[in-house]
DNA sequence: ATTTATTGTCAATACTTTTAACACAAAATT
DNA sequence: AATTTTGTGTTAAAAGTATTGACAATAAAT
């Protein structure tokens, strides 16, 4: 009947959170200029939203007349050459942290996402929500401090925790590795510390998202965020969304059951990945293999309990045989993992992340194999296993998504 | 600055599969119309969408002129009595099939999805496509005639198989249980034949949509439903939206690693899930043990290689408690892969269906053990796990959800 | 009978998008 | 060098969809 009013077919997939639905073309307009790496034209707008060049036209105006976006750089093309829009970077700043068992790690960022500098530092987490707090806060100022800048410059602040989210109040319920932080109120606590808006979510969940937004799986629709440290954990985006799951516990793979009779978990069952494949399963195995009379380089840290994950990457990475055969068979089990995963899930990608991930291909093959090997062929042939391309900032970048995905949003509807 | 045209919040939600969004706001309509049990009334519309009482008049009375929705009962409350709006069911028929390994299901339906009648019958999936569409050519016209119907009677079919599906273009790829379908160009074919629109789909995933539509499930946004028969998979439901993977093969738990010492899987790997709870483990399992002399009913079959699924669940329900060991076991084993997926998607409800789910809980219990076993409290406590309330009709419902969805959205743009 | 609460409609208005025509710019062609 | 082709971006009028605010309808409570 009628033919007026058309919205965008992809403005529901480009959608990240669940911002107001009004103005839904200005939203997916600003998500689709944000992710377009190099910036986006009108025309290409308009193409990629189902829209008519008029209709962006007026929306990238008003958007304009905010300072939201400028008209940028230029490339050749058939005809007229277009206008490239992009973020107007110089609008604004914003933050993310990472909090992670031992690291804190903070990017401070431009409104087109390029980290202007960033800081990590040591941190842990079982020192409870005060105590780490306030170590961020202090990071945070630090870093301000050395770019001339206040807090009054951030325009709004992104954080990632190991653990389940509730993020519409901003805290963290019944974490495994959290001791303390259980209910504490998180997010209201940094609003009023720092006096701009905050989001929490898991930090794999900001893995997956980081990466998506700016890192190795930029265009995919459904993927896995693999976040390997001292815990095991997954942050999934299924159909272009973070996907949190009915409590928002999704994704927590550290204690799938790979074998029935395996060793015990700090969970109480058997045979958990985390206890198999997990940052203390990797330093125990370690110990275990010195003690058998192995030899390898670890065996010179004194004493031998005091050998972290971290130091079998590195003698791993340094070319010591029984350190890798500890990583090799460690990328087995998170195979068998994600091979259920995959199965389950179906992603075009699996991104490996965190502390462990670090080594590259000594991870990543025996992981592969054990895909392969383990899921269904239309799966397995479906997806690709790789590194995280962000390294060690995914879940920071995330973070900063996150925080943008505020700000810009706002903007825009004021 | 502007307040005018606000969409919907729920729309997106609510929302079944990725028709036109023009005219968001009437498929949304349309949609909580037809999920809301007994009907519902303007108001009560323009508060779920957040639209106005306005809105919602002007597209509530071009959806009554075109015959699409009727105003039926009237319920009493505080004030004025509210008109419930239903969908027309008087407008026209669908059909939904459910084709399975060993059985297939046709359910035909009014426009409020109501059965007029159904037909299961059996077909072996083995036979190819050719002999089984056929098959089912005969059903339909059988079951169309009782009713004193003709094909031309019929709206849209929906159809489920067990496979994965690429939807787009009608057909199953490289399914692991359907010799002979690969790209077979079923829609088309079903199409020519009856000479209405049809929609192939997965049938857990059909099963999943059958539940939340009109089962168990009716309400929540992200659920799981097991379908055990000959294999076991897994249809998923995920914010609101049927979940289909990369590749449309999402939900293929049949291959989850259970123990990676177990039994040899017709896959080629050791310990899947099928190789220990699937139809063919369970009446392996009963041979095996009347071999080692346990006195059970089911020796009296002759030759006991001939035992079914089937007999072994009959038998447990008649009290055998040889057959009902071997039904809990079976149970343990699926409650492990399901506390996987627990862990992992994090649904507010599983629902268990399929040719063996009909025990119920002598089946559930050993399942719901295994997953407060094994599964994070925050996911475990989160989550129901029971039974399907369609009975073996889940997916057939699910396949007349999908022919609604096309008829009645068709109708609307019309 | 009157008040109160709730449902549903109507007309005027506001906002967003389309339509359709045109201006602009660069490459390809004559 | 002039012309054509192709693609980008703008503008004003028209169409479509939703809001606002006033009002009518109806049932329960007083």
């Amino acid at each position: 009947m009628k033919t007026g009013s058309k919205r965008a077919d992809k403005a529901i997939q480009v959608q990240i959170g669940l911002y107001k639905v009004k103005n839904l073309n200005k939203h997916a307009i600003i998500d689709l200029i944000r992710f377009t790496p190099g910036g986006i034209s009108r025309v290409e707008l308009a193409r990629q939203l189902g829209l008519t060049r008029a209709a962006v036209t007026t929306i990238v105006n008003d958007l304009l007349e905010k300072n939201i976006i400028c008209e940028d750089e230029r490339k050749s093309a058939g005809g007229r050459t277009p206008i490239v829009l992009e973020i107007n970077p110089k609008r604004g700043r914003v933050v993310g942290v990472d909090i992670g068992a031992t690291h804190a790690n903070i990017i401070l960022a431009d409104y087109s996402a390029r980290v202007i500098r960033d800081h990590e530092f040591p941190l842990r987490i079982g020192d409870g929500p005060e105590a780490c707090l306030q170590k961020v806060d202090e990071g945070l100022r630090e870093l301000l401090a050395k770019e001339g800048l206040q807090l009054s410059d951030v325009s709004a602040v992104g954080v990632g925790v190991p653990g389940p989210v509730v993020v519409e109040v901003g805290l963290v319920s019944a974490p495994p590795i959290m001791p303390g932080w259980d209910n504490f109120p998180i997010r209201d606590r940094l609003e009023a510390m720092w006096g701009c808006p905050v989001t929490l979510n898991n930090d794999a969940e900001l893995g997956a998202l980081g990466e998506w937004a700016y890192g190795a799986a930029r265009g995919e629709s459904n993927i896995a965020y693999i976040k390997v440290g001292t815990g095991v954990g997954a942050g999934l985006l299924l159909g272009g969304q973070i996907y949190r799951g009915s409590t928002g516990s999704a994704g927590e793979i550290g204690h799938f059951t790979i074998d029935e009779n395996g060793p015990r978990c700090s969970c109480g069952n058997r045979g958990c990945l985390e206890a198999m494949a997990g940052g203390y399963a990797i330093s125990a195995r370690a110990v275990q293999q010195i003690k058998a009379g192995h030899r390898t380089v670890l065996a010179e840290i004194d004493p031998i309990t005091a050998i972290t994950a971290r130091d079998v990457i590195s003698a791993a990475r340094r070319g010591d045989l029984v350190a890798q055969h500890i990583v090799i068979d460690g990328g087995r089990h998170l195979g068998t993992a994600i091979a259920s995963l995959v199965n389950l899930i179906n992603p075009s990608m699996v991104i490996v992340g965190g502390g462990v991930a670090q080594i590259g291909d000594l991870l990543l093959e025996p992981i592969r194999q054990s895909v392969k090997a383990r899921s269904l062929r239309v799966s397995s042939s479906a997806v690709r296993v790789t590194e995280a391309l962000l390294g060690r900032r995914s879940s920071g970048m995330g973070a900063v998504v996150q925080a943008l995905t505020i700000v810009l949003h706002e903007l825009a509807e004021a």
